[in-house]
This record gives structure tokens, C-alpha cells and sequence, in this order.
RNA sequence: GCCGGGGUGGCGGAAUUGGUAGACGCGACGGACUUAAAAUCCGUUGAACUUAUACUUCGUGAGGGUUCGAGUCCCUCCCUCGGCACCA
């Protein structure tokens, strides 16, 4: 045996494997479908990373146990090569970016064969090939010629869309090209100086390049978009439909960001401005209306705004526009400040997001002074701002401002001194324990007073305990008819407390509400509170009267203490605003001020006042989305041409689809232009065009796709990569769709992944696809981390190249570390060490080789019963079932019977057992047994079946005549198995006897031989009238059959190991399943272990443990498999079943506790009874030491685990 | 600030979802082999106590709680990673 070298065998099943294309997905296959997926490399000069391999190296690890399950799988491969590093790269040497890519994916093909991943090579796609970017413009296209359909919800051709009639043909064009899925707009962009590209918001990371780092800018320019967000109900709704980690549905749903609300129009009117209107009031609330006399009802003159809280527009006291919003200048004539105005939009444009999120600390903004907004619910005339805060591009680009309930109006409010009302408060409700509402009691409404009662010298306050009922209070009291807050409170202090002389200092908060079941008085309350602040003034003091005190007592608490004091949530609150921990009151509860919505809840109140908006005609329900429309235009060489022409006359013309692919021009500089236009403006030749409409002078759309759109439908074509006519035909899709395991990077959550759905969806709506989601499931692997525990990067020199650890440790190796390191989803550092001790591990199952038995292994496991006797051969074959057993009429080879020359049982059964042994190389068994009777010496014995003469009923009647009148009956059957190796001449023997006496006459004629005429001593009937089953109990063969047995399985290492096996089969199906390959690798390693421990391996649980070793280290295990003479691939074999039965222990180990601390442990069978593990527990010695004089009180019994007892 | 994941030996990480904490691997230490080293093999390896591999105690970010029993559940807090970040 040659010593492990990897070298010498990973290569070699790499070529042989792609030759004979053991990996290809065959289309004609009826096996069921497996579509698994990786996300497909970008080609870059770099090369391959330690961390691409990670998710590779997993997917196909899945696919290649998917495959031996009996599955057809597809696990494809192909490339996403446009793209701006080519470009740079090919800027910087200057050579041809299509020379670039060539080199590149020639290099990541060579690195991605080195690790041996079962890819099917046949499918391969490159985005950058004209016959793939054909497609890629065709659904453009597709995109450009549709629009969304909002009745029923799906995207339709454009010549579906209704245009409204009295429309010139100009105005028509507009409407339609406004509704395409593709369609132009002028808009302010991401802006990248350094790369001279425009960025999508998705591409902008804190402001910066995604790329490049380089600050963005924001620069207007006419732009290509797809209306994702179209689709953003969609894309939310359907992720309940598809398996995707958790993490990943929050991260898409947060991104789409939907909010339900309302949108509401506010009147504008002119009024000269009035430094005096402003009130400054800083904390305090302001609850005074100044109505608007003569609030114009004119659609000219609105300005409509989206809330999420439309229940809090009482409240509204102020509104802000966007810098950019449109009405600021159409009143630009009416603006007395529009200077000043001009300067803050100034400003604000330059601003980059980064600087705009930066400043968000302090918030800045002017008044538009001369006009006024009307706040349409309650006629009040508001003050207009504009101010960076408010976003142009989310919802219709202006708010109304609710200070008392927003944290950033409440911000910005206080800074500029504007007015602030309170419109909601909190409402407390129990919704657990004793004062939880009773829907049996009656529910009554008081209104409350929370006096707090601060003592005359220190800081501390008298509160109220009720005892009864675990309730910490300020001293609380119902307001009665006629009484003021004040007058209530001193009342209620003066009554149950005794104090006397207190002054009123301030009040504490506003009105809540709270509700409960008030114990005491038998009661549902729903009351409405408000906190006040006393301070006595000296300690005078009566006893108050029982009556009123009988329920609490007062107590002094000091200040630090009463926030653990109080027990309840409304107390609390009004000890916050005591210490003046207020801020705006951002969540649900009551409304207060606010006219027809007072007294409802929040819920509620939403529903209300949207419902008078709809009804007023000043508002409708509404949603919105964070999501944005998808830039898709760059000004760049090497992506997809966009195949629109721009005609003066016609307007945007799309190719016809027999002019795809478009194809890239060759230009001899690939440099951005300076003017943000693409590098193909400059090629005349090819911009220049005849309009395919009209025939006149047109020119080539030159901005070319983002590299997201490449990568938007791969998938889709791997299922038919060589279609000339289609991207991909109805029945391929039908076949392979939609991917089973999709895995990628956590990175593309919000990108690709969402791109890609909204393609597909788009597809799927124009009917080209079946599916509406293209992922069943989608998973995420870990980043690969260096040693120093910080991302690899070629700045910080910690890369790890995969080129050197495998050519120094071998791909099964790397394979095998990448996914033993740790869980899949986490980041783990890179270790060397560890990796090297995966080479141990491979380096231990090679030499394992050595202890699997090859030659003879499989005559071994085979055991030949050597008789010529068909009654004996019977019943050993019965007893033997559980062994995989021969007869000599089994082989083929006709063998002369031995001559039974030995003087006893013993030399005979050896003599029979060793002959056959070696004539045929097999495990051999073999019996000698005879009948002994006393009377006879002991004859006939040996030669029982010889005194027979070949004849049963022969012998036993010469018998009986022999034994005529002879007293002495007793007799025995003896039996000697001998069971013979003929690898080492090493034999056992087994004995079994068996006494009884010879009977008159024969009775019965079951078994054989003598057994008509013997019976077994305690049996009242000769063995010829037992059944077999009754004969087994006392026959002397069947004795030395079962010790024979016991041998064997004492002495198969199978038989020890195999619970083991059968537990790893389980464990590491299961852990393959769900991706949890260290787990799994740890449990193959115990295995190993264990049968590293055994003397000999025997070849079939060798080849089962290489089977589940196979998909993680394909190339070992393969040449491990020839070794064992096997011809056809081990990644062709089907996958190992468990037996249920073998994985469960007949024994366990059981835990015995007392008081929950293990205090020993006790091998007992699986199956035991509480009464029997109570007995056995108490029996440990152990245990006397913990119980001993101790009662015991409850004994805890968990099957299969422990027994905990309680003393 | 908000949303999500996590915190377990010297290190990467296991732990049947409430039931023996530390599987498996790395590293370290001791031993065998060797002229020697590497490789390999054997043993030990959470901490404390201890002649001891006996016994016991402590131990899963901190504090508290529920339970016969908590790494796992509940409450409060700290730290950390990822995502979003004026989205009205």
C-alpha cells in the first residue's frame, strides 16, 4: 500500500470524472429533479477566494448526497463578467475587457476543477456572450413594452393599456411611456466621481461607492428605471410561499419598507407673515386652536402629505416641504423670504446623503413666510417649512408635522419654538393577573386624581401600600362632583394620609387613561387620571379616619427608591414626568383634543378619521414603500448595450427582437466620458441610425445595464444554456424550476435577490415562466475570516489563497476543513492548524485500508455448513439465519465427502470442518454428533450414522432390537461444532449434550436420526413427536449452536461497531439535510475512531462508512472504492440506509440524580420501568451517602435519560 | 436609535430544544519510537482542592426569577457582530 498523497489522486479522478461526465443533469432522466444552486462567480483577476469555495464546497456536498439518494440533480456553474473591475482593469492595461474576461474565467475554471466540485461543466453560461446577453435585452424589452396592470395586479403588454381618449398623439406617447416597466426620467443620482458611474441606492454604502469608496455625489441626469416597486406588495407577500432563512425575510420586508396610512390634503393661503403668531412655549403643551376664517376649498392650491398616524392630525400644528418640493416654486412670488429660501434648497442639493444623515443631529430648516397651511380637521392655519429633514423622494415629498407625537418634529419643534399639542395619550391596560377587566362586573368611569406628596425636608414622598392587593401608589382619589384637580387632591391627602399643610406645586403630565379591576370595590374602572405634585409645608398631622384607611397605609419612600416602589405602569408614568424624564409620546393610546376623536383608541381613531377624510373628500387611505424604482442605466463600456434607439419623431423605439443581441461595439478606448455619457456616445458610426419606425435620422441609446441584470435571470437559462430561440424552453422550465437550494451571500439579500424575484414575478406575469418565486429555499453561508480574525483583504495581506493549501494539503482536505470549521452560517477565521489535522483524519481512513480484509474479506463474512445431511442442514440453517450462511450444494465445485477417520465427536467435527475449509477457502462449520447409549458403552457414537447404513429407520430399529430386554435405557445425544478458518487454521469448538433414554418403540416421525426412539429426560415425548420449536429446548445440537453463535458475534467486529454505523448513517443524513456539515463531520470522525480501534474492518461497513465520507471528500473516497475492486464511480452509488432498529440502544446509561446533581450512573436497558430504575438507583452505594436519614420526597423519572430524586 | 444574530475551555466549536456542559478538531503538556528532529503512536488537558485518575466544590457575559433540574425558559443590564438609519 502506498503511503496517502493527494497529489497522486485528486487530479486524476478530476479528469476522469469530466470525461466520462458522471455529473451532468440529464434531460431525458425520470428520476425526480434537484436544482441546486450557487451564486455564479464574478470572474475578477484576483481569483478565488478561500470563502467562494465555502458555499461551493457545501452546495455540492448536498448535491452529490442528493445524487446518490436517486436524484437527478443539476448543480450548474457559469459566470457574471460584466462589470466594472473588468473595465478598470482593462482601462489600466489596456487590453480588450472581452481578453480580460477570457483570462479570468479561464483561471477561476482551472481553481474551481481543483477542488474537485461535481458541476455540470456542460451548462455553462457567460453574461458577457452575445447568445446569453441577447436574452438579457429581450427581457429588457419585455420590461419596456409592458405596464403594470393595477386591477389585476400583473404586468400585461403596453398595447393592453387604456389611453384616455382626448389626447394628441404626443400627449399619448408621454402617458404610454410613463407607464412602461422601463421608462426614462430625469432624476438626481448616485453619483461616483472616481468611477464616473451612476450608482443605485443599493450601491451606496454610508454615503460612499460600493466599489470605490469614493464619496458620492448627486448629479441629475436622464436615467433608465424599472418599476420594482411595482412589485413591492408582491415581493413582501410571497416570501409566506418560500423557505428562506428568517433573517433573510426581515432583511427584504425591512428593506421594501411598507407603512399603511394616510394621505391628507392641506389647503395653502396667503397670509403676510407675523413675527407674533409664534409661540414658544419649549415643553409645554399648547392646546389652543386659532382657526382659519375663510380656508379655501381649491384643488390649485393643496398640498397633500402621507402620515402613518393620520389619528394624531389634530395634533398637526405645523407643516414641512422637502427642499426640493414644487410648490415652493409656485409660490415664489408670494414667498417674503424666497431668498433665504433659495439658499437653504441650495444647500440642501449640494449636500450629499452622507452629510444629510451626518447633520441629522441638529435640525435645520426655514419658514416660508407668507403663506400658511390649513389643517383641514380642524381649520387651524399652521406654518410652512421647508427643511432637509422631510425626504423629496418618499411618500409626496411633505409632512405634516405632529410634535407632541414625532420624535423628529418634536426636535425640530422645540428648536424653532413652535407650538406643540398633545393629542394622545397613554391608555394602561392589565393583561395579566388579578386586574385584568372581569367581563361579568360593571364598568365604572372616574376621573382621578394621583396626588405625589413631597415630605417638608427631605427628598422623599408619601406613598400609599395596599397591602391586599400588591399594589405601590402615589395617594389616589376620585375627583367628585364640583371639585377642581387641586381641591380633589388636598382633599384625598388631607383623608388618608392626615397631613395637613401642603402647597400645590406643579401638575404632572396629562390626562391618561387607565383601566382595571378594581378588587376593592368589586368593579371594572375605566378612569381618567392626572398627576399632581404637593410639598407640606410643615409636619402637622391628624390621625385620619379608619374607615378610609383601611385598605393602605401611608408610607415614606425616598426618591431613589420609588421607581422599584411604584408596581404600576400609570404610577410610574407620573413619576417620570415628576422628574422630568418626558419625551414625545411616540406610541398608541387615547385621543384627547381632538374634536370627533376624542375618547377612541388609536386603532380606532385611524379608522375614524380616514373615513372622514374619504368622506370630506380631503384624504384617502394610502400606502407606501421605502423601495425604490430601480436605476438601471450606466454610463459604461462593458455591460449590455440597452437596445433602444431614440428617434426625434418616434421617441424611444425598441429594437425588434430580431435584431438581438445588440452587440457591444469594439472601441479602442473604454474610457467614461467626461460628461457622464458612456464611452459608446463616441463611436458615430454605431450610434447613428435609421429609426426602425419612421426610416429618419436616429441615434442608439449608449448607456449600457448594470451588472445586476446579467445575474437577474441565470438561473433560468442554466435549464436550457444552448437555446437559440427562447431563453430557456417551456418544458425545460417546467422540468427544472424552480431551484430547489439556492445559496448565496448575505450581502445580496437586497440586491440580486430582489432583483432576481421581481424579474421572475415579471415573467411570470407575461406567462413565460410556471412559478411565481424562482427560490424554493434560499440559504446563507458564512464569511471565511483570516487568522487574525478580520476580513481577508488584499490591503491588510491576510488573503489566503486556495492555490497553496491545496496544492500543500490536497482539495479533500480543504473541502473537508472549509466545512468542519464551524457552523455554515457563521464567520469563522481561517485556521492552518485545523486544517492540517483534517489531513490527519484522511491520513488514518487511508490506512485503514490495511485492517479492511480484501482477498478472503468476503468468503469470511460467508459461512459454509459443510453436511451432506439435508435433516441436520435444515436446522442449522435455522438457527444460523442471522449469518449469511452456504450449503455445499451452494458452490459449484463438486467435493468428495472426507473419510471419518477420528475416535471421537471432536476429531471428526474438526476433521469435516477443516477439509471443507480448505478445499473451499470459505468460513467453515461443521457438526459430528452421534447418540451414546450407557447399555452400549457408548455406542454407536461416532459411528451413529454409519450404524445406520445411510438408512434413519435402519439404525434406530437395529437399535431397539439390540437394546431388547436390556434395563438400562439412559442414553445422551452429543453434539461438537467446529468452526474453521481457513485464513489462519485457527478453529473453535463448541459442545452440547443432551441426556434422555431410548424408548420400546419409535413414536412420531418428525426430525431425523435416532429421534423417534429417544426421549428427553423431563419430557414425556420422544423427540420424533417434538415440534422443532420443543426440540430446540433440550437438543444437544441446538446447545452447541448457540454457543457457537455467541462466539460469532463476540467475535465480529461488525456486529459491535454496527449500532455505530447506523447512527452515523442517520446523523449525517440528517446533518447533510440541513446543512450542518460539521456535526456531521464530527460524528464521522467518531466512527473512525472506533473502527481504527477494531482489529479488522469488514469491507461492508468499510464501503458505507466511505459512501457517507464520499460528498465531502470525493477523491479519496473514490480511490479507496477502486482499491476495493469496485468498478463503477462511489459517486454513483446510493446513498446509505440506517436501520431504525440498530440505532437505538438495548442499553443505556442512566443518570441518577439527587436534587438534580449527578451523583452516579447505572447501565440499565432502554426499555426500564420507573418502579425498576427507582429499585436499581436506590441500590447504588454511591447514593447512600446523599440519602442516607434523608426522606425521600418525589422521585423525577425521564426515560431513557435520569432518575432525580428529591430528598 | 430601530430590527436581527450571538456571548460556552488557550482556540474553532458540540450539547437530543428543560435532563450527565465542554462531543469532534486544533493547540498545549507528558510519554514511546529516534543518535537527534520531524512525522507517527499512547496518555493528560474547564477551574479549585488534592499524593491521587478518589471525593467534593465552582463553572456556559452580569444580576435576579421560574423549576426536582436552566447553556437552554422569563425579567433587568452589559458587550459584540450583521442590517437599516430623519422612510413621516
Amino acid at each position: 500500500m502506498k503511503k496517502y498523497n493527494h497529489k497522486s489522486i485528486e487530479k486524476k479522478w478530476q479528469d476522469k470524472w469530466d470525461e466520462k461526465e458522471i455529473y451532468k443533469a440529464k434531460g431525458s432522466s425520470k428520476k425526480p429533479k434537484y436544482y441546486c444552486l450557487i451564486e455564479f462567480p464574478y470572474p475578477s483577476g484576483a481569483g478565488l477566494h478561500v470563502g467562494h469555495l465555502r458555499s461551493h464546497i457545501a452546495i455540492d456536498i448536498v448535491a452529490r448526497k442528493k445524487r446518490m439518494n436517486g436524484f437527478n440533480v443539476m448543480y450548474p456553474i457559469g459566470w457574471d463578467a460584466f462589470g466594472l473591475p473588468t473595465e478598470n482593469f482593462a482601462i489600466k492595461t489596456k487590453t480588450h475587457p472581452k481578453v480580460v474576461t477570457k483570462n479570468n474565467i479561464k483561471n477561476y475554471t482551472r481553481q474551481i476543477k481543483s477542488y474537485g466540485p461535481s458541476f455540470d461543466w456542460s451548462r455553462e453560461i457567460n453574461t458577457t456572450d452575445p447568445e446569453y446577453y441577447k436574452w438579457t435585452q429581450w427581457i429588457f424589452l419585455k420590461l419596456f413594452n409592458s405596464f403594470y396592470d393595477e386591477k389585476l395586479d400583473k404586468a400585461r403588454p403596453i398595447e393592453k393599456l387604456q389611453i384616455p381618449k382626448n389626447l394628441d398623439e404626443f400627449e399619448k406617447r408621454k402617458y404610454t411611456d410613463s407607464h412602461r416597466l422601463a421608462y426614462e426620467k430625469e432624476m438626481a443620482i448616485n453619483w461616483c466621481p472616481s468611477c464616473k458611474i451612476g450608482l443605485a441606492n443599493e450601491e451606496v454604502i454610508n454615503g460612499n461607492c460600493e466599489r470605490c469608496g469614493a464619496l458620492a455625489e448627486r448629479k441629475v441626469m436622464r436615467q433608465w428605471m424599472l418599476k420594482i416597486t411595482k412589485y413591492a406588495d408582491r415581493l413582501i407577500q410571497d416570501l409566506d410561499t418560500v423557505d428562506y432563512l428568517e433573517k433573510i425575510k426581515t432583511q427584504q420586508v425591512n428593506w421594501i419598507g411598507k407603512s399603511e396610512g394616510a394621505t391628507v390634503k392641506f389647503p395653502v393661503i396667503l397670509r403676510r407673515h407675523d413675527e407674533e403668531s409664534r409661540t414658544n412655549t419649549q415643553n409645554d403643551f399648547n392646546n389652543e386652536i386659532v382657526t382659519s376664517q375663510k380656508a379655501p376649498r381649491n384643488d390649485n392650491n393643496i398640498v397633500e402629505v402621507f402620515t402613518t398616524r393620520p389619528d394624531t392630525l389634530f395634533g398637526c400644528t405645523y407643516m414641512v416641504l422637502s427642499p426640493e418640493h414644487p410648490l415652493i416654486e409656485k409660490y415664489k412670488n408670494q414667498i417674503e423670504n424666497f431668498s433665504e429660501i433659495e439658499k437653504y434648497q441650495e444647500k440642501a442639493r449640494n449636500k450629499s446623503d452622507l452629510e444629510r444623515t451626518d447633520l441629522a443631529k441638529e435640525k435645520s430648516g426655514v419658514e416660508l413666510k407668507g403663506i400658511k397651511a390649513v389643517n383641514p380637521v380642524n381649520q387651524e392655519e399652521i406654518p410652512v417649512w421647508i427643511a432637509d429633514y422631510v425626504l423629496a423622494s418618499y411618500g409626496t415629498g411633505a409632512i405634516m408635522a405632529v410634535p407632541a407625537h414625532d420624535e423628529r418634529d418634536f426636535e425640530f419643534a422645540k428648536k424653532f419654538g413652535i407650538k406643540i399639542r398633545e393629542v394622545v395619550v397613554p391608555i394602561f391596560k392589565a393583561f395579566t393577573g388579578d386586574n385584568v377587566l372581569r367581563s361579568d362586573k360593571k364598568t365604572v368611569h372616574r376621573k382621578i386624581v394621583v396626588a405625589f406628596l413631597k415630605h417638608w425636608k427631605e427628598d422623599k414622598y408619601l406613598c400609599l401600600d395596599w397591602k391586599k392587593f400588591g399594589w405601590h401608589s402615589g395617594i389616589v382619589g376620585g375627583i367628585e362632583n364640583g371639585e377642581n384637580l387641586k381641591e380633589a387632591a388636598i382633599r384625598e391627602i388631607e383623608e388618608e394620609t392626615g397631613y395637613k399643610n401642603m402647597k400645590f406645586v406643579r401638575n404632572l403630565g396629562s390626562e391618561h387613561r387607565n383601566t382595571f379591576f378594581a378588587r376593592h370595590k368589586d368593579e371594572n374602572r375605566y378612569s381618567i387620571e392626572r398627576g399632581i405634585l404637593f410639598e407640606l409645608i410643615n409636619d402637622k398631622w391628624e390621625k385620619p379616619n379608619k374607615e378610609e384607611t383601611k385598605n393602605h397605609e401611608a408610607v415614606w419612600i425616598e426618591a431613589e427608591k420609588m421607581d422599584d416602589f411604584l408596581t404600576l405602569g400609570n404610577q410610574k408614568l407620573i413619576w417620570n414626568h415628576l422628574k422630568g424624564k418626558t419625551a414625545c409620546f411616540k406610541e398608541g393610546g387615547v385621543n384627547i383634543n381632538s374634536g370627533f376623536l376624542n375618547e377612541l383608541e388609536t386603532i380606532d381613531a385611524k379608522k375614524e378619521i380616514t373615513a372622514w377624510l374619504e368622506k370630506n373628500k380631503l384624504g384617502k387611505k394610502a400606502v407606501n414603500f421605502k423601495l425604490r424604482d430601480w436605476v438601471f442605466s450606466r454610463q459604461h463600456y462593458w455591460g449590455e448595450p440597452i437596445p433602444i434607439v431614440k428617434c426625434e419623431k418616434c421617441g424611444n423605439v425598441s429594437l425588434s427582437e430580431k435584431d438581438l443581441p445588440l452587440k457591444l461595439p469594439d472601441v479602442k478606448n473604454y474610457e467614461p466620458t467626461d460628461t457622464g455619457e458612456s464611452p459608446l456616445a463616441n463611436i458615430k458610426k454605431w450610434v447613428e441610425i435609421k429609426c426602425p419606425k419612421c426610416n429618419g435620422n436616429a441615434k442608439r441609446e449608449t448607456d449600457t445595464m448594470p451588472n445586476w441584470a446579467g445575474s437577474s435571470w441565470y438561473f433560468l437559462r442554466y435549464t436550457d444554456p444552448n437555446n437559440d430561440d427562447e431563453f430557456s424552453s417551456k418544458k425545460n422550465l417546467a422540468k427544472w424550476m424552480p431551484v430547489d437550494l439556492y445559496n448565496g451571500g448575505m450581502e445580496h439579500t437586497t440586491l440580486h435577490l430582489l432583483y432576481s424575484r421581481f424579474w421572475h414575478k415579471f415573467l411570470f406575469d407575461l406567462g413565460y415562466v410556471q412559478s411565481a418565486e424562482p427560490y424554493k429555499m434560499r440559504r446563507s453561508h458564512g464569511m471565511v475570516l483570516a487568522e487574525d480574525g478580520q476580513k481577508m483583504s488584499k490591503s491588510r495581506g491576510n488573503v489566503v489563497n486556495p492555490d497553496e493549501v491545496i496544492e500543500e494539503y490536497g482539495a479533500d482536505s480543504v473541502r473537508l476543513y472549509e466545512m468542519f470549521m464551524g457552523p455554515y452560517g457563521d464567520a469563522i477565521p481561517w485556521n492552518t492548524s485545523s486544517l492540517i489535522g483534517m489531513n490527519r483524519f484522511l491520513q488514518k481512513i487511508w490506512n485503514m485500508q490495511l485492517k479492511v480484509l480484501q482477498n478472503n474479506s468476503n468468503k469470511k463474512e460467508i459461512i459454509l455448513i459443510a453436511t451432506n445431511n439435508p435433516g441436520k442442514l435444515k436446522e442449522l440453517k435455522n438457527h444460523l439465519k442471522n449469518f449469511n450462511i452456504l450449503s455445499l450444494k451452494d458452490i459449484n465445485k463438486k467435493i468428495k465427502e472426507p473419510e471419518e477417520t477420528g475416535k471421537t465427536f471432536a476429531e471428526n467435527s474438526l476433521l469435516k470442518a477443516k477439509y471443507y475449509a480448505e478445499k473451499t477457502g470459505y468460513f467453515t462449520i461443521a457438526d459430528d454428533s452421534g447418540l451414546c447409549v450407557n447399555a452400549l458403552d457408548g455406542r454407536p457414537g461416532v459411528f451413529s450414522s454409519r450404524y445406520a447404513e445411510g438408512d434413519d429407520k435402519k439404525g434406530y430399529i437395529k437399535l431397539l432390537k439390540e437394546l431388547k430386554n436390556v434395563s438400562d435405557r439412559s442414553a445422551y445425544f452429543r453434539s461438537i461444532i467446529t468452526i474453521y478458518n481457513p485464513e489462519n487454521n485457527n478453529y473453535n469448538q463448541f459442545d452440547g449434550k443432551c441426556d434422555g433414554k431410548i424408548l420400546n418403540k419409535p413414536e412420531g416421525d418428525n426430525g431425523f436420526g435416532y429421534d423417534p426412539v429417544f426421549m428427553v429426560n423431563n419430557l414425556e415425548k420422544s423427540f420424533g413427536l417434538c415440534s422443532l420449536e420443543e426440540k430446540n429446548k433440550f437438543d444437544h445440537r441446538m446447545k452447541a449452536v448457540n454457543k457457537l453463535i455467541s462466539y460469532l458475534k463476540n467475535n465480529q467486529a461488525e456486529n459491535k461497531i454496527e449500532p455505530l454505523i447506523h447512527k452515523t448513517i442517520k446523523k449525517v443524513t440528517e446533518d447533510i439535510d440541513n446543512l450542518k456539515f460539521n456535526t456531521a463531520i464530527s460524528q464521522l470522525m467518531i466512527l473512525a475512531n472506533e473502527m481504527e480501534k477494531e482489529t479488522e474492518i469488514s469491507i461492508t461497513n468499510f464501503k458505507l462508512f466511505l459512501n457517507l465520507l464520499s460528498p465531502f471528500v470525493p477523491h479519496i473516497t473514490e480511490e479507496l472504492w477502486e482499491t476495493l475492486k469496485e468498478k463503477q464511480s462511489i459517486h454513483l452509488q446510493s446513498w446509505p440506509k440506517f436501520n431504525p432498529e440498530l440505532v437505538i440502544d438495548s442499553e443505556i446509561t442512566m443518570v441518577i440524580q439527587v436534587n438534580g446533581k449527578v451523583r452516579d450512573q447505572i447501565k440499565v436497558p432502554v426499555e426500564i420501568s420507573e418502579d425498576d430504575a427507582k429499585k436499581l438507583a436506590l441500590r447504588s452505594d454511591k447514593l447512600k451517602k446523599w440519602i442516607e436519614g434523608k426522606e425521600i420526597r418525589k422521585v423525577i423519572f425521564i426515560k431513557e435519560r435520569l432518575i432525580n430524586i428529591v430528598v
